[in-house]
DNA sequence: GCCAACGTTGGC
DNA sequence: GCCAACGTTGGC
C-alpha cells in the first residue's frame, strides 16, 4: 500500500464534497507527470487530501483509491473544460482513478506546519513554486503526518 | 489581485 | 530542436 498526495481547490472540489457525494472520478488532471503517478496507483492506496488556494492551504484528511487506471472521459467531451482535441477513444491520453472518502482530520496540517517538519527535498509539496497536483508520499513521511494528526 | 514558477505551445 | 510567448497554478 502506497501513500500519495492529491491537491484540490476546495472552491472547486473539497474533501467535504467527496464525503457527501463520493466516490468520485478524479478527472481533469492534465499534466503528464501527475498522470503517470495516477497510473501507478493501486486499489487501496491512501491519498492525503490537500486543499490549495485557501487559508490556510494544507492537508485536510484522507481518501483512498477505489478503482484504478480509468480513462478520463472529459478528454473526449467538447463541452468540458478538460476537453483534449488530440485525444481519441482509440488513443486516450489521460487516465485517472476513482477515489473515495476515508476521514477528515480534526485539524488541518497547514502548509506552514509541513514546511516546519519537512524539507523541500523530501516532500515536494513544500517546494517553492511546486505545481504538481498528484505526488507520491514516502511511507516515513506518511507515518509522521499521521502522527502529527493524532498528537493534535 | 499580484506575481513567481514552470509546463506547454508553436514559430522558426 | 530551440526558445520566446503564453497560460496556469497556487502562495501570499
Amino acid at each position: 500500500m502506497q501513500y500519495w498526495l492529491i491537491k484540490s481547490e476546495p472552491s472547486e472540489y473539497s474533501l467535504a464534497d467527496l464525503a457527501a457525494t463520493g466516490p468520485e472520478l478524479w478527472d481533469g488532471v492534465r499534466n503528464y507527470q501527475a498522470r503517470n503517478f495516477l497510473q501507478q496507483m493501486l486499489k487501496g492506496d491512501r491519498l492525503f487530501f490537500y486543499h490549495s488556494n485557501t487559508k490556510p492551504p494544507g492537508i485536510v484528511g484522507l481518501a483512498t483509491v477505489n478503482q484504478t487506471n480509468l480513462v478520463d472521459p472529459t478528454q473526449f467531451n467538447p463541452e468540458s473544460k478538460y476537453f483534449d482535441p488530440k485525444a481519441t477513444p482509440e488513443k486516450p491520453r489521460w487516465y485517472t482513478v476513482e477515489v473515495s472518502y476515508l476521514e477528515t482530520f480534526p485539524q488541518t496540517i497547514s502548509l506552514d506546519q509541513l514546511k516546519e517538519n519537512f524539507s523541500p527535498e523530501e516532500f515536494a509539496v513544500v517546494r517553492r513554486g511546486n505545481r504538481l497536483s498528484v505526488m507520491p508520499v514516502a511511507s516515513s513521511i506518511a507515518e509522521q503526518l499521521l502522527a502529527m494528526v493524532s498528537r493534535s
